[in-house]
DNA sequence: CTGTTAGCGCATTCAG
DNA sequence: CTGAATGCGCTAACAG
């Protein structure tokens, strides 16, 4: 029978007593160390089971210096993208021995400072951080940590340390492109009113620099509506009334994107023919909508995956193979913006 | 200028010695003792921000026996409603300088236990499990841990500690019996194939003993398909075919509902006159199809909240109200399920 | 290869 | 009210 794991239970020594070798041999084999006698080690091993043995992590963490936990802010926890990025993290990190400590930042970058220094307080082996814009002191103080930090979801060349993710200036400008190529000749932008955040930010500068596209420059159609299914309502409404003959709106999230689908067919309006459609995020019912919904794919779970990787390869003290890593993004084509002609 | 979070920084001795005291009485003031005299509690304090000190939480945890972290598993951590619950949760937690540490069990009992078994060697203060069914073994392994154990999402009278949630029993009985109440003849349930676990397990048994109802009784017609759009899209075309003249179908969640209610569209089936739907969970899109969709709403970020309050009640030494905390259910009833009769 | 020792940074006695 | 001492459970350095 196994031990009963309970507070200040069985203890190293214990098991070092009942195998009748020193601590620090008990440790060894705990750590995988080489320098252990096959014989002694199992002899530990076997005592370590009969006891049920089961090491405080929090006092081998004071001890060594290394917590095996990794601090992660992302800006909500609930029903988001953001989430999948988490997904990933914790597959790859359990799979290490490593836990995930999670806070979720609502958008704010004071309440995000304020969750970086209640974090570094529990000394993380890494840090993971959603976006490329952080107050001041928020980059202050994960550099002055001196531990592994990726910041995700987004590219930039002024990182704090190092940058996992896709460029959403690029994803935003190439879905645009491919609009302006299948022959729309007013595609309206739809951008976030609150929640700002790099993210939104250039995949609304990605949509300006298609339109300024020297080959083919058109100017720039820009609405602010809230980030949610009514939003996306509220924004083809407009589009709707507008004099500037709209013929695609393309939104700079699904969720608002989705919305729109759903009010035009409120309103009779056919997508694409009477308006065209484009999100961005490739949510899970992007697909599933009638018409389905032309989007950019991002394959999150993977990106937590990758994000895990590295930040383990430079726990490890393995410098990462770039401090930019890019894990692309695709434009999914979908009924949403067939022209006519191109079906 | 405060001085830099770095590893090995500065410590409560620092800090002591530049404030003329004992490396007790910093510890003191840090942990609100009240026997501190104001004088010597502002010039420590003047100290520490003067110094920037900042406690390491690890070596606290090891001293004072508590460490601040919560340990939570949900069954998957991405676009699920399970995150809104960690969601709650981390926002009181966050607030009583209490920390989460988060798992995914991808729907597996072993994945769970050995999840939980990993958790418990970091000495959290509370545990978070979602669900009411758990391998003997987590259930031994939480029970031994002598901390803190909320099952959530679900209730039951044979909990490991305590449990907060709802009754998916009673939720999905009371649905079912109001689409009966509306007049529908055949009312077919779709449970989950895979992945199946107490919640679902609680909804389908909830159904049949509405069928079972002694004013109301008629066969149960249960059909199982995969947890997704598509698997609700089945589900539409096989009750379609079916020679039972099935008039309202209940699926477990609304992601099938969802793909349900999209299918008909696809096929020109008018939903709720050729065939009426209704889902379970409210997600955000349930609002916004077309027509909206007939489901049970349950306050997840609410639950996740009442989840924490009751856990710092409970690592406080405080008896909870009850093992069995009810957080209630709504059934929101919308245009997918409306009878021309009642419109 | 292995036992012993000295901390890791803090909370908490115990005197005073 | 406060300082000094002890130890939480473990790792790592150091002898041997």
């Amino acid at each position: 029978m196994s031990q009963e794991i309970v507070k200040g239970a069985i203890r190293i020594a214990d098991v070092a007593r009942h195998a009748k070798v020193g601590a620090g041999t008990v440790s060894r084999v705990l750590n995988g160390s080489q320098n252990v006698a096959p014989e002694t080690r199992d002899r530990v091993l076997a005592t370590i089971s009969k006891l049920g043995y089961v090491p405080n992590l929090v006092a081998r963490g004071l001890a060594a210096n290394r917590t095996g936990v990794i601090a992660a802010i992302i800006p909500v926890i609930g029903y988001s993208q953001h989430s999948e990025v988490i997904q990933g993290m914790t597959e790859v990190l359990h799979e290490h021995g490593a836990t995930v400590m999670i806070g979720s930042s609502g958008y704010s970058q004071d309440m995000e400072e304020k969750i970086v220094a209640a974090f570094l307080a529990r000394r993380p082996d890494a840090f993971y951080v959603t976006g490329t814009w952080h107050s001041q002191k928020t980059r202050k103080l994960l550099s002055a940590s001196s531990i592994p930090v990726i910041e995700g979801s987004n590219l930039t060349d002024d990182t704090i340390d190092t940058v996992v993710g896709y460029s959403n200036f690029a994803a935003a400008r190439e879905l645009t492109l491919m609009l302006v190529l299948r022959g729309y000749q007013r595609i309206a932008h739809v951008t976030v009113k609150r929640d700002l955040n790099d993210r939104i930010g250039d995949r609304l500068t990605g949509y300006r620099a298609a339109c300024n596209d020297r080959e083919n420059t058109r100017p720039a159609l820009v609405i602010e509506r809230e980030n949610s299914f009514t939003g996306g309502a509220d924004a083809v409404a407009w589009a709707l009334e507008s004099s500037d003959a709209i013929d695609a709106l393309f939104f700079a999230t699904d969720v608002m994107a989705v919305g729109g689908l759903l009010e035009c067919q409120r309103r009779g309006i056919e997508v694409p023919n009477q308006l065209a459609i484009a999100g961005f995020d490739d949510l899970p019912i992007a697909s599933s909508v009638i018409p389905t919904l032309t989007t950019v794919h991002v394959d999150r779970v993977g990106m937590g995956r990758k994000i895990a990787d590295v930040l383990l390869q430079r726990i490890n003290g393995e410098p990462p193979p770039s401090n930019r890593i890019d894990v692309g993004f695709q434009i999914r084509e979908r009924d949403s913006t067939l022209k006519p002609s191109t079906r």
